[in-house]
DNA sequence: GTCTATATAGGGATAGAC
DNA sequence: GTCTATCCCTATATAGAC
């Protein structure tokens, strides 16, 4: 049964390859390690996935459609609550990014060697940035929220989010006593970064 | 005046070399590409500074520690104004990012590549986080903003004010017309900013 | 499909003339 | 101090046997 021991190693391949470039990016990653890593040798490398480009290629768009949380639940009927949202996409991101924190590093940094493909793969996401814009519109105009800039609370949520896990090493080191202390922190911010967000932006009556 | 050339090509080499590594990351950057841009040629480069290593040292130290926005003025006395110390830190970072916008993603990017560094690095920018803390607490402890972690309100700070230089190409493609409107955008931050942690973090009375 | 061996290019670094 | 020419190693990629 041929069939199956192919597919074992394109997926040890492909977990190795995401292994290697996410830890040291395109240029860092070298094709010998990522052939170690999978148990193979170079030359089988490149008779899956011809080169590095189309290896990491595939690595990206794989990891840059992961990277967006699902909140279809929400958006969906159009008309949902606000802090459903927040919720929705703190969690979401929370969830997704405590099992691979190291995805927003390796995306922004990939994106900014190339930027010329953002639009591409924007697109391949089927991602609808009218809709969340619409929901925290219409809970302005609702009165349920300050005036402001619809893409200014998506932007802050989005910081508060992801950025923790990118600046990880530096702050880790600045603040906390350990990295293991630090990783309790950030598995306490689904709650604090939606308190902080709610008491910023709901209105009290 | 032999002196004044050496001065000038070092310097245009070290501008050189700036940009190409901001722009590059250690890995993706070319001896060749710095030398062009600086209008000299890959062996007076050598002469200059002996490796790629020692160059990329030497331009990674001063980007570190033009990072850290001076709030020394602030955190001087020890028993300053919350309020200042935000202000003055999103202001801070700010006068960076707006001059120098892709050294956030720089130094997080190498920071990763080789984490063994940080507390060297750190120790030499003679910062002193525990002078930011106490401010913080010393304000909690007069009931004037709301229980917290007082790490939490810094990661919050500097969340906002640094992640969307990091994720500037992703979210101007997702929410702006052009990276310029985009730009308009960073440049209110500094207000919108400030008032959304104030919002959130400040007691009615 | 998987291996060993090798071709080829690219990039960091040096030698040596001026 | 600055250049040209070149060395040498490393990394991607291919050829060809099994």
């Amino acid at each position: 049964m041929k069939n199956k021991k192919d597919q074992d190693t394109e997926q040890q391949i492909l977990q190795a390859a995401n292994r290697v470039f996410q830890k040291k990016g395109y240029e860092g990653a070298r094709m010998q390690e990522i052939a170690n890593e999978a148990g193979i040798n170079k030359a089988l490398l490149h008779y899956y996935f011809r080169s590095k480009e189309k290896l990491f290629d595939r690595i990206f768009r794989e990891a840059f459609s992961n990277f967006w949380p699902s909140i279809e639940k929400v958006t969906k009927g159009g008309n949902a609550e606000i802090k459903e949202l927040i919720e929705a996409a703190v969690n979401g991101y929370m969830d997704i990014l405590e099992d691979k924190p190291f995805l927003p590093a390796f995306i922004v940094g990939e994106i900014n060697r190339s930027p010329e493909r953002i639009k591409d793969l924007l697109l391949s996401t089927g991602l609808q940035p009218e809709k969340v814009l619409k929901i925290v519109q219409d809970a302005i105009d609702a009165g349920e929220i300050v005036e402001m800039d619809p893409r200014e609370l998506i932007v802050n949520i989005v910081s508060l989010s992801i950025f923790p896990f990118i600046g990880r090493p530096l702050l880790s080191s600045m603040f906390w006593e350990s990295t293991e202390e630090f990783d309790l922190f950030l598995k306490d911010r689904r709650k604090t970064v939606y308190e902080f967000i709610c008491r910023s932006i709901m209105k009290r009556t």
